[in-house]
DNA sequence: TTGAAAGCGCTAACAT
DNA sequence: ATGTTAGCGCTTTCAA
């Protein structure tokens, strides 16, 4: 079983009998070909099993790309739907989609841009708005086309296809304030790095300010994992609150799971919310009261910008909005 | 603003004063230049910006390798976790990985791994084992290295990743009868063009065959969205099982959801368990019983056997066990 | 240690 | 409607 040649054009034109640039026009163009020579090229490419080499057709051509997406790990919902939405939309427009990740690590970011670049990224899709100078510099110096999401910022800081992360956790707690909380704790995920995480923090703690009485009596950092969330919970239970606002559905429901574990009641003891509006948020008991955040409307948006930016056009970011999706574990605290 | 062309190697070489032969050869394989031209060359590509050009490189050279994972869908917590290990594997070997995804369209696999390969995929990692003819044969008469994951199969159908769905699923029935169950429902993904939800049913089956006085009083085949199997809930709780076998973990617990809300209780009314052991049977309350599908292992092992068949090995399938996790939403039935 | 030049597979003028 | 041919950006002999 050994590893024979990929066939190329040239294969196709000689078992078809002619030349390679018909062979190029029945597959890029093929209403330019007659439909007798056509078939029998076609016949060719399927007897042997023939594909174009994506490396020589971009070097020959610009018309052929791919875009590249670097996210922070696919092993996080929060970014499943979206990204998957994406792809779609690349798909139909026939253009291929790259990821890497960098597990929350900025500095793997560059590294992950480059590679994707050197492997025909011609525009990038990313996460957030902060990074590292020499990342910006990188981006500038080559004029990527790229597209953040999972953010909103101004329009000098690029284009947008995303959500104002502050503003979105700024009504999460308003609501809950509303519900005539006073002692809040909030579990976060990790902030360095991170400018969601940090925006979400900003708009609670904003939030809180401006309410007479309120209080941020707690604040934990914990990645998005379910167990490190439930230390989490242990941790600013401590302080009383009567109220935890979780940073993603993630550390909510992993704070649920953990208080239930403590024989705490959620909402009687405590009431608990999510971000995102995951999957996890419904199947926790009680159901998570959360924030619905538009992947799907996001990552087909992203796609949109990004095609259209690689079409020589300058598209404007698109901002969506959040919503808060009540559910149950979110309640007045007892009096 | 407008997008310069990307500096090639020519132009890393003017400014370095070398000629292209040098630049690559510094890339490449750098103890072969002597240290001050080095580092005038890294001085010139940071200075331009300049990354490699993937297709030229492919071309010129079959030392570049890229591989293409071709899943039913990024949007399913079943493969978050074994994808973000392929690709943390590949990348450490430095191969890019691309991704498609198929919707669970047996038909559209064909079409994604041709277009993979002529983005220059030298390798892929397919789910599963059963595909039309026509994607065999076109894997066959390319001969494309591959691996196939999240299933097991004889060595004749290919080199796998895996583990064995019918025997796990067989292992989790049993553990259900063992508790003294004998009406039993399934809740199964959709099997057709499925193998995975094919072997799983069938495993149930086995189980159920092989024991006295079982029987399985209802299957219902359900997409894996919580919605679809809180219906499919409805429609086998009217058959009176005594536990219901979901095929996912998102089947059970979107059954557990439906049951809460129904005010059946589980498990006092009814047992439910869950398969892949994702966060969603933690959280899920009762947390489901489940069974472990070893993901990261699996991917880094697809990884691992795929970089190998690059290399022109020829290594063996790694078959993984899966175990039964115990959790609360299983118990004997009520007597 | 470095340079010159051929060639990888394809597309896009330009011819016919 | 089809063929000829020049290059796209790189790596790799082969020479120096």
């Amino acid at each position: 079983m050994t590893q024979n040649q990929p066939p190329t054009i040239d294969d196709v034109a000689k078992v078809a009998g002619v030349s390679t640039a018909t062979i190029s026009r029945a597959i890029n163009d093929p209403d330019k070909v007659a439909k007798a020579t056509r078939d029998r090229i076609n016949a060719a490419i399927d007897e042997l099993g023939y594909t174009p080499h994506f490396g020589a057709r971009a070097m020959a051509s610009s018309r052929f790309k791919t875009v590249g997406a670097v996210i922070p790990t696919m092993a996080n919902a929060m970014f499943a739907s979206g990204m998957q939405a994406f792809q779609e939309a690349l798909s139909e427009a026939g253009v291929t989609m790259l990821v890497a990740t960098t597990g929350y690590d900025p500095e793997a970011e560059l590294r992950q841009i480059r590679a994707l670049m050197t492997q025909g990224a011609s525009g990038l899709m990313l996460i957030g708005t902060e990074r590292p100078e020499a990342t910006r510099r990188f981006l500038n110096l080559r004029n990527v086309p790229h597209v953040l999401t999972w953010a909103a910022g101004p329009a000098d800081e690029g284009v947008f296809a995303g959500f104002d992360n502050r503003r979105a956790a700024k009504s999460m707690a308003e609501h809950v304030l509303a519900m005539g909380h006073r002692k809040i704790a909030m579990i976060a995920g990790i902030s360095a790095g991170n400018d969601r995480v940090a925006e979400r923090i900003a708009g609670v703690r904003a939030a809180i300010e401006a309410c007479d009485g309120a209080e941020l009596v707690a604040l934990a950092e914990s990645p998005y994992l379910l167990q490190n969330a439930g230390d989490a919970f242990d941790e600013v239970w401590a302080a009383k609150p009567t109220a935890i606002i979780g940073g993603s559905d993630v550390l909510g429901a992993g704070a649920v799971v953990r208080a239930r574990a403590r024989g705490v009641s959620v909402p009687g003891d405590v009431s608990v919310t999510g971000f995102d509006d995951i999957g996890l948020s419904l199947v926790s008991a009680p159901a998570l009261t959360t924030l619905r955040v538009p992947q799907i409307e996001m990552g087909r948006a992203a796609a949109e910008i990004l095609l259209a930016q690689l079409a020589g056009g300058t598209p404007k970011s698109a901002i969506f909005e959040t919503e808060i999706v009540e559910r149950a574990s979110l309640a007045p605290p007892r009096s």
